[in-house]
DNA sequence: CAGTGAGCGAGCTTCCGCTTGACTT
């Protein structure tokens, strides 16, 4: 019995259990505890404040089945071995395997590298659990808990159930909000910006620009009619060598940035494809915010570099993480074989992958070596400034070829004439800040040190969820720019459209975001203060070095905490949800109300105590609880607006959930907000006509009396009868169903799950 | 897809960070 009791060794991933057991002899029996196995309970508190914040730990139902399969193994084996990350929550999950398992005397190890000698060399010099860094991890535990589950129920109260804030999303909101804001004060400046260009005596041309601005078109036109017919010389001339480094290696975000600029990927498809490729054990772990790269990674590099390019084109760079606690057990986001140059899978696992390894191979290149070249061109009173940059040593721009773009000037010398052949004076407008895209704002939160790697893409999704933040999707208006334009002595105008304020795929806030943002501003500035994190993460460190005690810590911030939930819940919900008079019906003297409903802003006619029931309407299309007028808000509560009749029956205008809509009957038609007050009878009956087209196409079969019907759905065909929905079996086609054949099938079918809200995955 | 909104009141919602699958109308 003796020699077959064996080592257990528990880490946190499979992938990771794999590999290590891989290094292992027989004796050892690796497995993995898939992340935490205990947590606070969800549905309620779990942190008794009478007794010094004590968190009461439970097993979550997802994580049983792992627990009592380790349990097993723990009691088959001689020693424990407890081999989980070597940060703060790495510390816990041994802590609570330890707990959970009933683990005795467990060996806690851990390692910088997953390497054979890593690991062995660990083993050999186990230690105890750091008691310390647990406390830090309970106290970052116990504090998210307690913001998270006391601000979340004020809200519920003052604005709506089912919202939510926490240390982190209330942060990132916050963001979005003022952004929005400063664009919304923002003023544009315009001014003029003049451009020419020169030839040379060989013809050749030069583009260049005049560093001031000018402020009116008075004063482009009279520069431009100044400079016709003058002669300009090259007066100064500066070539200089500059170099051009290799950025580090992927980290979470800065993949999630680069994927989303290049390619347009949301953070969250980043992550799903990034997945896929290290569960295909082609890419390293990807959630991670450490730039570090092992030594055989190192060293594969080199050999795949100095073979492909030569030797001259090898730069052995070690990179330092920035990012206070990363922990260099982890790697930086790489391919894991230098060999595979294309990545198996589909086009965006290829592409991601691609991204990946430019990056990687790239950080182990010599640098670009350029030739900046500095021109000024002048006539006496103004000068022109023209930028050449050539690429004297292509480096690690070999690898990543976007990165590189050459100015190419002709051959110059001090002195010469140039012939000025065109010039323009441009009129440009200053531009507000950018609105954040989900990307942008990661780097934020990252740099303000918020949130960790396994998370900002879930709090990207959480604040969409809640509907705080939505996408936009406008195009942009086209703005006039006036363009003067100097040619042959002739000073001519033209006006120019161009594109302003495309917020396609920018974050925006909505107005339920906006009210959460400022109660919350304006009651916990502390918690949502940007510094707060990184004064959290202090203590924390404080904590995990045992110069202070977690309780001490938790028990300092709840009360200051406490104190303001308190006068919090005295704010009336009217002040929390900026409710706003903004006039009077002039036909029955009620009041007209703006203000946050159950279902997004609305106009209210009358008040809940009058006799008579208040009048409810969306906020008009276009609008914003800021802007509306009374008499848009007046006519949203004229509607329905009948429009007229087919036969008898009435088609009706009105604005409902989804939005603008006509009704006829119990076919309903989708329209632009703008046409809710002016759609004709024809029109209207056209749009109507149009959805019962579009709803026949869906319609594979129906049978009518049972109230079944198949229909084209978005993951193929499926049958329905309105409150069910069952599968086509393998193998059968969709029209040739029968009636029995689909009441079975419908009868089998799993009922329809509650319906599940909104997640961050 | 389906076209709401008071208040009454029970019972529900909610955090951040560590990890994978299950499953989609």
């Amino acid at each position: 019995m003796e020699n077959t009791m064996k080592t257990l060794v528990i880490v946190e991933s499979p992938k990771k259990a794999k590999t290590i057991s891989s290094f292992l002899g027989s004796e050892y029996v690796v497995e993995s505890s898939y992340g935490h196995i205990r947590d606070l309970p969800k549905s309620k508190l779990g942190v008794d404040k009478e007794k010094g914040f004590e968190p009461q730990y439970e097993i979550p139902e997802k994580a049983k089945p792992v627990v009592s399969s380790l349990k097993k193994e723990v009691k088959k084996a001689e020693t424990v071995v407890l081999a989980t990350d070597g940060d703060r929550e790495g510390e816990a999950i041994a802590f609570h395997l330890k707990e959970a398992l009933g683990i005795k005397q467990p060996k806690r190890i851990i390692f910088h590298e997953i390497t054979k000698e890593a690991i062995q060399s660990a083993l050999e010099n186990p230690r105890d659990i750091d008691e310390k860094l647990v406390n830090a991890q309970q106290a970052r535990r116990v504090l998210d808990r307690l913001v998270g589950y006391e601000l979340s129920p004020l809200l519920w109260k003052k604005v709506r159930p089912g919202l939510s804030a926490g240390r982190v999303q209330s942060v990132a909101l916050r963001l979005v909000v003022e952004r929005e804001r400063e664009i919304k004060t923002f003023d544009s400046l315009a001014s003029f910006r003049v451009a020419a260009s020169f030839l040379t005596d060989k013809n050749k041309e030069v583009q260049a620009e005049l560093l001031e601005k000018l402020n009116t078109e008075e004063q482009a036109k009279t520069l431009l009619s100044s400079i016709a017919n003058t002669l300009f010389h090259v007066t100064g001339l500066e070539q200089s060598p500059a170099t051009k480094n290799p950025l580090p290696p992927f980290t979470t975000s800065t993949l999630q940035q680069e994927a989303s600029r290049l390619m347009g990927f949301s953070v969250k498809l980043t992550m799903r494809v990034a997945q896929q490729l290290y569960e295909s054990g082609q890419i390293t772990y990807m959630r991670t915010d450490s730039v570090n790269l092992s030594e055989s990674f190192l060293k594969a590099a080199e050999q795949t570099i100095t073979k492909k390019y030569g030797k001259e084109y090898h730069q052995s760079r070690r990179y330092a993480t920035k990012t206070k606690g990363a922990q260099e057990a982890h790697e930086a986001i790489r391919p894991t074989d230098m060999a595979r140059e294309v990545a198996s899978g589909d086009e965006r696992a290829k592409k991601l992958y691609n991204l990946i390894y430019g990056r990687a191979m790239a950080s182990q290149m010599a640098s670009a070596r350029l030739e900046r070249t500095k021109v000024e061109i002048s006539n006496g009173t103004h000068t022109f400034h023209a930028k050449g940059e050539i690429i004297t040593f292509e480096g690690f721009l070999k690898a990543v070829p976007k990165q590189a773009k050459e100015i190419v000037l002709p051959l110059l010398k001090t002195g010469q004439e140039m012939i000025l052949k065109e010039a323009l004076a441009r009129q440009t407008f200053t531009r507000p800040p950018a609105r954040y895209t989900e990307a942008t704002l990661v780097r934020t939160l990252e740099e303000k040190g918020i949130g960790r790697p396994s998370t900002y893409a879930p709090t990207i999704s959480t604040i969409q969820d809640r509907t705080y933040v939505e996408k936009g999707e406008g195009e942009g208006i086209e703005r006039e720019a006036r363009v003067l334009t100097l040619q042959k002595g002739e000073v001519t105008l033209k006006t120019e459209l161009e594109k302003t304020g495309a917020d396609k795929g920018k974050l925006i806030p909505t107005e339920l975001g906006m009210i959460v943002s400022d109660f919350l501003t304006k009651n916990f500035e502390k918690v949502v203060d940007y510094t707060f994190t990184a004064n959290v993460e202090k203590e924390l460190d404080e904590i995990a070095l045992g110069k202070e005690g977690w309780r001490e810590m938790i028990s300092s911030f709840y009360k200051d905490f406490q104190k303001d939930v308190e006068e919090a819940k005295q704010v009336s919900r009217e002040e929390a949800g900026q409710t706003r008079e903004i006039g009077e019906d002039p036909v029955t003297g009620r009041p007209v109300l703006v203000r946050i409903g159950r279902y997004g802003p609305m106009v209210q006619l009358g008040k809940a105590e009058d006799e008579e029931k208040p009048k409810f309407a969306p906020l008009p299309p276009n609008t914003t609880m800021e802007n509306v007028t009374l008499e848009q808000a007046l006519a949203m509560l004229s509607l329905p607006r009948t429009i007229g009749k087919v036969g008898a029956e009435e088609v009706v205008a009105n604005v409902g959930r989804f939005g603008p809509y006509v009704k006829l009957g119990k076919t309903y038609a989708s329209i632009p907000a703008a046409n809710i007050f002016s759609i004709t009878l024809e029109e209207a009956k056209e749009a109507l006509e149009k959805k019962k087209e579009e709803k026949a196409g869906r319609l594979i079969k129906e049978f009518a009396e049972e109230g079944i019907s198949i229909l084209n759905g978005r993951f193929g065909p499926y049958i329905t009868d309105g409150s069910k929905n069952a599968k086509i079996p393998k193998g059968e086609k969709a029209e040739d169903i029968t009636k029995e054949q689909a009441q079975n099938l419908l009868s089998e079918a799993p009922a329809r799950r509650a319906r599940r809200r909104k997640r961050a995955s």
